[in-house]
DNA sequence: TCTTGTCCTTGAGTGCACTCGAGGTTCTAA
DNA sequence: TTAGAACCTCGAGTGCACTCAAGGACAAGA
């Protein structure tokens, strides 16, 4: 079973445009029908969920070509996948901590302005 | 006690070109010298430090600009405020909701890549 | 066959958040 | 007094990740 592009940009949950754009960024290699159109196979829809998983924790697109060009390659090269993957992994871990922290600070805020709220309330 | 711009800049962590962004987009309103120098008071810098929070929460300039107004006029529109950084706040939590969950997918693969390691085998 | 919709490529355009440069003024320390 | 650092404004430039448009080829149902 294989897809057309947009059955695999429905699927994916990204658009069209960005599929293209993708393959010309080269983290993404589709075979042809004999038309010339592109045609998925689930492997390269599996692909795409990686590379927007990737891509939704932050990771830049030349990362991302670097790893894909990694897998396009044979498998004596996992270990550099394992070290860009663990890199990635240690940045969105801080991040995810920057962002819970901040998360604190605009939450107190509300707290603040909610408690200003009630003050004038009793008093007026 | 008030502060130079690159004063200011360091002790916010952020560029002395971002804080003229900061103000030619109206999320900032510095009182000056008689040169025509910004002279920062502790206020500017709270105030500079929650619009860091906001923008590293992902907050765009266009909403930090709206309840930057807001907070510009009178403490009436405070259940306003209240809005914007509840909405902002339940933007947050869904984003940090799906970075965790992007996480564990990376954290999966790189699993799966040492596995493959472990066992000597081939496969991406 | 015809029509309508999907797909192709190439190159340009968009939106965002900065970031920089030029040319000039002001401050500060020797 | 004077050299050099810090500051000013204004407009342009940058990098990123898309996003779109034009002009043409291909596909599928009536």
């Amino acid at each position: 079973m294989n897809y057309s592009i947009s059955d695999a940009a429905t699927r994916a949950g990204i658009s069209i445009h960005t599929l293209h754009y993708y393959e010309r960024e080269g983290l993404l290699h589709v075979a042809r029908a004999s038309s010339g159109h592109r045609r998925y196979t689930s492997d390269d829809l599996a692909w795409i969920g990686i590379l927007t998983c990737l891509r939704e924790t932050g990771m830049p697109i030349r990362t991302m070509r670097e790893f894909a060009k990694l897998v396009q390659q044979d498998s004596s090269n996992i270990p550099e996948r394992i070290q860009i993957l663990e890199a990635h992994r240690l940045e969105v871990i801080e991040h995810l901590a920057a962002l819970q922290h901040n998360l604190e600070h605009v939450e107190g805020k509300i707290g603040f302005y909610k408690k200003v709220l009630a003050q004038g309330k009793t008093q007026s």
